[in-house]
DNA sequence: TGCAACATTAGAGTATAGTCTATACTTGCA
DNA sequence: TGCAAGTATAGACTATACTCTAATGTTGCA
């Protein structure tokens, strides 16, 4: 498929979609058999990759942390040992942000109850 | 207490506390009994304010964010009611974010399954 | 009194992550 | 064949959040 309908089917701007592709999240491919343009295509490897980039972005990743999770997903010259480490780590990572997450509704819960207070 | 030694006590520095300033997240108070200079002071609630900068920072909320909860914890115009609303506000976004956390936990282990059956 | 250390301000520079414009080329359909 | 719609590329622009520099002024101590 070409980049419009990557596009539309992830709801990316074709605009973001060559940003990430220059910041190597994604790749297209020139179909050999066209000689008259240099039209990107692109599979359903882009449409998955797209869709990571944004659950992960929604959970606060950088690029270059996504990256790293693609090479990890995708690269066939990691070992079988370098992916899971970076997995691994991103795993300890969520878990960090998940467990400040929770302080931070402690907070706001005790926010929430001398708000109230002063209110009596 | 001076700019220097608020930035010793936070950890931030000075240059960094002045753009919060700028950004409304903090406010110093110039001495009336001094003429000489145009000195800032701060006081404890700076201190306490720099913190929660740097807690609500490290989970994702925006200076724009922390803003609002700033002023739903220390600002006298709001009504209680505003100020409780703000702070369920911010417990729906971490409420939410906490779940996509788990659900990007539940993707790498996936992840890592595929990987170690790939290794076999 | 000299001078190092500290304070202030304006403004420039950096990094991240887009977003948009302009220009030029290609495709497909009436 | 004309022309709207799609594609490619470079580069400018935006927003967020700093970070640093330069110039200038102030303080405190030897």
């Amino acid at each position: 498929m070409l980049i419009n309908e990557l596009s539309k089917r992830t709801g990316i701007s074709a605009h973001t979609i060559r940003f990430y592709e220059k910041s190597g999240l994604l790749k297209g491919k020139l179909d050999e058999n066209v000689k008259t343009n240099k039209y990107s295509h692109y599979d359903e490897e882009s449409v998955e990759r797209l869709e990571l980039v944004r659950d992960a972005k929604s959970i606060g990743f950088t690029i270059r942390e996504i990256s790293q999770l693609m090479d990890a997903w995708y690269n066939n010259k990691m070992t079988v040992d370098e992916k899971l480490k970076v997995l691994d780590d991103k795993l300890v990572s969520i878990t960090d942000k998940i467990k400040q997450l929770k302080e931070m509704k402690k907070m706001i819960d005790q926010f929430k109850k001398t708000v109230k207070d002063d209110a009596c």
